[in-house]
DNA sequence: GCCGATAGTTAGGGTATCCTAATCAGAAGC
DNA sequence: GCTTCTGATTAGGATACCCTAACTATCGGC
């Protein structure tokens, strides 16, 4: 076997992914998860059940094996480590390190993942607030609500941020709005207009839009 | 452009190191050093001529334009960059390093080469003591003799080790032999025998193949 | 000056991945 | 209930590799 081609892995990172969201896993989302047309997808997902890690189709839309999940666990530690790595001891800005980490992740070896982590400090996190999954692939996630369905007076630690595009990054970073920083609703405008939060002693307002990717520890 | 593709950069990387040797590069030699059939070179070529990055077929078998060169000079760069790092950062044994790195070098860019540089303290060498290009491309390498070429009575530091395999590392490194050690040639059997050699006070005799691997400074 | 070895190329396939265009199937609107 | 929209798949094709088999060309030996 070990019929893990770089394309297969990106498939199950992406899947793995999905499945740890509510909605159900569809090719469509698949498809504009990786940038790549519906085809592609259901040509690779026929592959990917011939090599045991997809379910067969049954109901509940695209579904991984549990061999297919532990890689995909094991594809976003590795993931999740190479940001770390590449802002803790290379210090690169926090808003570059995803798209390089997407291709560290593909030739870490067991070995050179394990060094890496310990090296590291085991780290429960990567930049953006995420948590890494196990060796083991397991995944321990936090309970955190989008900003945007805070009401006025409530306050929170930020936990994650859920989208990972360098102008995004560097515009929250600007405001401060970093991981493991406490922020407050101070108003919320009606019609899904703006939300003012105040960060470390100053206000900002920011579009709902934006609020919502921002995850608060509730 | 940018058709660096993952393929291409393997026959950069491979074109730039035997073109440091003296013998000119045959389409058999490439084939030998990456393990595909002469068509599958010759087809390369093909596409690299195409994207300038190997000259027009003339005289002197195979060379490289001068962009080629360079690019294939970062390449061998990124590859000894990343053996360093695995071993002086992540503590990974030498003789397993080279197979890692030639996964690594791939994914490096630019920028992360550039910090890896700087956080090793840009290293003169790699764990196997071969001479790191520069970012532009200049390598400016040693007088270097093979140990079985001393005569007896001669002696001199270790420079490099022309030979990456995993088992032959070890074996050098039981006896002591690595880089910047100490060598001295105290016999040598003639017919192509073994030589007897002292390092670091104890006494092996290596056969002439494995002398032949190690190149120490003259 | 021919003969076989060696190197290189051409021809013909194969696989993994991508695409567009067309078809099919189920859900949603009226 | 029929139309329409959306999502999934099939069909057909492209690209970047890889391979083996067969042909060509060149070069050393005698």
């Amino acid at each position: 076997m070990s019929n893990r081609t770089h394309g297969i892995e990106e498939y199950l990172e992406a899947l793995f992914k999905l499945q740890r969201g509510d909605e159900p896993v569809t090719v469509k989302r698949v498809a504009d998860e990786l940038s790549v047309a519906p085809p592609s997808v259901s040509e690779m997902l026929t592959r990917m059940r011939a090599s045991g890690l997809v379910e067969a189709p049954g109901e509940a839309g695209v579904k991984l094996t549990p061999e297919g999940e532990l890689e995909g666990a094991r594809l976003v530690r590795r993931h999740r480590l190479s940001e770390r790595f590449l802002v803790d001891y290379l210090g690169m800005p926090w808003d570059a390190v995803h798209d390089e980490a997407c291709k560290f992740e593909h030739v870490l070896s067991p070995e050179v993942e394990a060094r890496l982590a310990e090296q590291l400090g085991d780290p429960r996190t990567c930049p953006h607030g995420h948590v890494i999954p196990q060796e083991d692939g397991s995944l321990t996630e936090e309970e955190l609500r989008p900003l945007s369905s805070f009401a006025v007076g409530e306050s929170g630690i930020i936990g994650c941020i859920t989208e990972e595009s360098g102008d995004f990054l560097r515009y929250l970073a600007s405001l401060g709005l970093l991981p493991d920083t406490l922020v407050e609703v101070e108003s919320v405008a009606p019609f899904g207009g703006p939300v003012l939060v105040r960060v470390a002693g100053s206000q900002y307002a920011l579009g709902r839009e934006v609020a919502g990717k921002i995850l608060v520890r509730a």
